[in-house]
DNA sequence: CGTAAATTTGAGGTGCATCAATTAAAGTGG
DNA sequence: CCACTTTAATTGATGCACCTCAAATTTACG
């Protein structure tokens, strides 16, 4: 049977062919079990059929696969519902900085240069693996905010939050060595995995998928995958992590945390008092 | 003729004495020069007595003085009137990040650790120059963006805009060498402060105040002091900036933006749609 | 005018980059 | 399920951008 398609949906479609759309059912914005930590944490659930009208509908977009480039026209602003999503930006050089690292429930693609429709993305971004993402048009959102504030209240924490990460990244590239920012990251990493207890986090080994190369690694703290490889061997051989095969274990937490100056608090969602 | 202070303005003292409130006539919001720069910029011009009962006055920071610093109780939240502020963080190592430059017009002080009255800055903040500040009690600030929705959208505008700085400078820790990240952030403060066109542009030689030390440039990029100095001399002997008793000149711009790989679009102010 | 703070310059060391080649793992079509 | 190809991880050798330490000089400031 087919499924109905919005203009929304065309547009996406016609720049990635890759995107594909969700078989019905879709998670209903009021039945979605991650609404909590999202967009829609403020608004009252007898609205919540409102949020739904806003949001267009749910996509998949395979591993490896790109969403939207620098520079794209910003048609679509997101949420992750399930996966995991890398923003990035290139330079001249050819090296690519990491910017975030989105996880479900984080809201991303409101970064743009420029004004109104015809606007573009300040950074790419790029699926790392399989990811299902919740759409909702741009062009909407400021009209949206205006008729319920709770959306700008949350849109305003979760910048928030974002800002303490993008932060956090910051000191690591620019104050701490290769062990040190890598321990953070990968603290980092795990715990937010964690926090969510949905996502690829098994309990028994207390182990998370990890579905990042250590080019990846890299490139999110400004070091070559050669040094992090050297880096990780070492903390293998130390018996601090293991790190293979897509999947993350932290054995030294305690040393870990001192290593790269973690503390979970840090990285709490934030709000506004 | 004393001037009557309020329970604000009391707490404030109490911490930081050398804090001193302004003399009148204060500033209005209604007659605020900076404000389509500031967090009121949506608010609309009939709503601005309601702004102003917000606020809880103005006061004098002195030229390197502490506001703030990390873990303190965050009673109020700021925008920055008049001068030069830095948000930094300290490492246990002893090593200074300076995360964010405040410039007039810039909101800061939100961001916090912790939920309720009792949750306390994440960062430092420190005066370069003797600066005046719009104080506002951060307990109503959340009771207040629900009244005054254009409050919020301010608010996330902002936050989008300050991420947006946060992310070019982890671009530049962490993807450039010393020579393009000090161009670039030369070139970004230049811009920054020439946009204003009030505080310390001098349009006859094209120089701005720059209150920066050596230092203070190198605990931003994470770079010693040292190595800054270096790369300055040889900008100076190449005649691509000028930079000597707290004033700032770019002479070669259109070389520098290349080294840098800098675009003013870059570092617009935010819109959301 | 004296003292502290910031800038400037030199010499020597190191953390991480670069280049290069091998091995292991993951993806793909038959 | 196996051969084939591609991608990622691993290891070694060498180099350089930036750090560290240290001392001289200039500038800011009470």
């Amino acid at each position: 049977m087919a499924i109905p398609q919005s203009d929304e949906f065309n547009i996406l479609m016609n720049k990635r062919p890759n995107l594909q759309q969700c078989a019905d059912p879709q998670t209903e914005c009021i039945a979605c079990p991650i609404r909590k930590m999202a967009l829609f944490r403020g608004v009252p659930e007898e609205e919540l059929g409102w949020t739904q009208e806003f949001r267009d509908a749910q996509y998949l977009l395979p591993a490896r696969e790109t969403l939207y480039r620098e520079g794209d026209i910003a048609h679509s602003i997101y949420t992750l519902f399930d996966g995991w999503v890398i923003l990035f930006k290139i330079l001249d050089n050819g090296k690519r900085q990491i910017l975030r690292f989105v996880l479900p429930g984080d809201f991303f693609g409101f970064q743009v240069n420029g004004t109104g429709a015809g606007a573009g993305y300040t950074h790419g971004a790029q699926a790392l693996v399989g990811s299902t993402l919740c759409v909702f048009p741009r062009t909407r959102l400021r009209s949206m905010m205006e008729k319920q504030p709770q959306l700008a209240i949350g849109l305003a924490e979760m910048g928030m939050h974002d800002m303490t990460l993008c932060q956090h990244h910051l000191i690591g590239t620019g104050r701490k060595n290769a062990r040190e920012s890598i321990a953070f990251l990968l603290l980092e990493l795990f715990y937010r995995v964690r926090m969510q207890m949905q996502n690829g986090f098994d309990e028994a080994t207390d182990s998370i998928i990890f579905p990042l190369t250590q080019e990846d690694i890299g490139d999110a703290i400004g070091l070559t995958s050669v040094h992090v490889n050297r880096v990780l061997k070492e903390m293998e051989r130390e018996e601090l992590i293991r790190c293979q095969r897509k999947r993350l274990t932290i054995l030294g937490e305690e040393t870990l945390m001192e290593i790269g100056q973690f503390d979970p608090g840090m990285i709490a969602p934030k709000e506004l008092v």
